[in-house]
DNA sequence: CGTCTATTGATACTCGGTATCATATGTGGT
DNA sequence: ACCACATATGATACCGAGTATCAATAGACG
């Protein structure tokens, strides 16, 4: 897993540097979906000196590279769940805060008719 | 509209207030979909001396009393849209922000079968 | 090894929303 | 019509997520 977010950020072009790296590996051993402020606990708990900006920058290349999968809570933060870059949806357990995926996207039906009918 | 919010806050053994009777007012003007700040702005510009804790106490009353849908929009800001208290789901357009209502709750059905696998 | 550009982290900032708290104001009883 | 008192208010300060800035650092490639 990790050496896969590091071989697509170098396929994307962008440098391979300390902090994306040691980001990459905290990203591994956490489990299911986690946050920006998940990732910063981490960092600082182990003194690594990683700046705020830099882990909210490295999330948004993983995002565009389609590594992770940024989802909207309801309470307006975001979480972040690692996966690949293939077409499916999460659902995550508002309680729990569990995540599955789905890929029978029933949603495309739904907007199709709403579409029609505006 | 703005003597269903009243009505439907006296029944919820509110008191009907200055402020509370303004905002009312002021939502009933909007169109559609609107934000927080939308109202603080509107609120504002007529120099009615209404405060920021005001406006989101009273769309916390009104999401309460089911009047009002609070969406979440991926941006993490979040919308209101006025609406009858009767299940139903909204579509947002992220590009103008139309809204559209959809009975038809074909999502039951996708998280059905999620639950069940998981 | 050296250059040069991408990246970094500190800092300050913005913005949506919330907590606090003294003051003002509906409301129900008389 | 008045009063008492709980509820609601607005000013202010605060919080947490995310972004802008920018001088200093460090990968990558020759």
């Amino acid at each position: 897993m990790t050496e896969e977010m590091l071989d697509a950020l170098d396929r994307a072009g962008v440098r391979l540097t300390g902090p994306r790296r040691k980001l990459a590996a905290l990203i591994e051993r956490r489990e299911g979906h986690f946050t920006a402020a998940d990732l910063l606990k981490d960092a600082g708990r182990r003194r690594m000196g990683i700046g705020r900006a830099t882990v909210f920058r490295l999330l948004e290349l993983l995002s565009e590279q389609g590594l992770v999968e940024r989802i909207d809570l309801p309470d307006g933060t975001h979480a972040y769940i690692p996966c690949e870059p293939t077409h499916h949806h999460h659902l995550v357990c508002l309680n729990c805060g569990a995540t599955t995926d789905v890929d029978d996207c029933g949603i495309e039906a739904v907007t199709r008719e709403a579409a029609r009918r505006s």
